[in-house]
DNA sequence: GTCGATATTTGAACACGTTCAAGTTGGGGG
DNA sequence: CCCCCAACTTGAACGTGTTCAAATATCGAC
């Protein structure tokens, strides 16, 4: 009764000098391709064919052509670590980090929006190791859920001290929501995503600072116990 | 630059009772064999096969096997109107049609979890039909927020009059979030999601109470302005 | 009843992702 | 210098979704 044949075992890395750089020779072909004609009008076999070798050579380091947009997702996350560093060494202010880290992470995707929705297909099946959500993506997402814990460490925002705690992860949650608008996002430039962000953020900003309030302890406890009843 | 090749034309409706007969032969073969063995190990063969016609004549009612997966879809919004029915002419209370029509989306989905995974991922896709954000999606959906707003106008909550007109889809929204989480939810029964909607219904429904406050106003319109802003 | 048009049905053929048994290569130990 | 083994490379073959030209069935007009 389970679906989808699992994906085919585990690493596939070069172990020799001649190896590796098979394997990065097949990689920036591969992603060339993709962004030159999509991913599924992309073949293995072109791919194969463009880098010069056989297409199982490709198996050999790729097990599967998903598994070169795994590659890709890696990239991009490392990307993204990379252009919020500049902002969170510059910003205190929480609005103004939570929405450099935000727009940093659409500037890195940008370039690949047209097969990046083909990359979230993937990533959308549940099964999928590439989920978000997946097991085999704890990494990653601790990497990013760290990344948000650190937009509200280094600000000065006062937070409800039961808050706190949760909140990096409830970030991140909004930035997959953001990612998510984002893929769907058809307008020129994707406009509407800088929106989205320009408009979510001084939001969040305020129900954060809200928190704290008399009136909203109640709610904010709700919303407390709702996360640790979902957690386990 | 437009990925994946576009799905195969229009309707494939039969014009006669033979080809009526036919096609919901094929239907019911299909769906079958999905429930049995998943969609990804069930080959358009196997369900030609399995209804004693020829793999072309399958494609001449669906045009591709995702199209079958669409069928799946109109088919189990409808029991989920169906569903809500009973629970919108009993209830008043806002919290209780909206736990009750929420509630009963979980009842329909759930016998079909296992493979509504494949089918999810399909729906993924920003540019399939079967996406729920798709203009091709247009009528289902908005069908699917009139439910909630049949939810909002049969009840007796006092919502703020600016936030009313757009609760209906930011209600919808919520189920969408809802069916996510479905999806992903790997616990027995996905008793998990059962767990969300009770937190979660209380929660909306004390925000929508509070949103009158004068301390929230401004969230308020803020969360509205927003909601404008990225209508267009 | 016969004919033509339209609806339906067929199955071989195609393209693509993937597998795998059979090579080939390169370098470290003798 | 040669041998051996693991690392790497090859491409034919398989299963699957999909297409399509050709065959067949149905029905209303005459």
């Amino acid at each position: 009764m389970t679906d989808q044949p699992v994906p085919t075992t585990a690493a596939g890395e070069a172990t020799t000098a001649r190896g590796e750089q098979t394997r990065q020779l097949i990689l920036e072909t591969a992603m060339r391709l993709f962004r030159e004609r999509g991913y599924a009008r992309t073949t293995m076999r072109a791919i194969a064919q463009e880098a010069g070798v056989a297409v199982g050579n490709a198996y050999y380091y790729f097990g599967s052509k998903e598994r070169l947009i795994q590659e890709f997702y890696n990239r991009t996350q490392r990307e993204h670590l990379a252009a919020a560093r500049p902002v969170l060494d510059r910003e205190s202010d929480f609005a103004a980090r939570l929405a450099g880290v935000l727009h940093a992470a659409i500037d890195v995707l940008t370039p690949s929006h047209d097969f990046a929705a083909s990359f979230f297909k993937v990533a959308a099946e549940p099964s999928s190791p590439l989920s978000p959500f997946s097991p085999e993506s704890a990494g990653p997402r601790q990497a990013s859920i760290d990344l948000f814990a650190e937009v509200l460490t280094g600000s000065t925002a006062k937070v409800d001290p039961e808050l706190r705690p949760h909140l990096p992860e409830l970030l991140w949650l909004a930035y997959m929501g953001t990612v998510l608008y984002w893929v769907y996002d058809r307008s020129p430039g994707q406009a509407r995503t800088r929106t989205l962000i320009n408009g979510a953020v001084p939001l969040i900003d305020r129900l954060v600072t809200l928190s704290r309030l008399r009136v909203l302890r109640p709610v904010t406890r709700q919303i407390i116990d709702l996360v640790r009843a979902l957690r386990h």
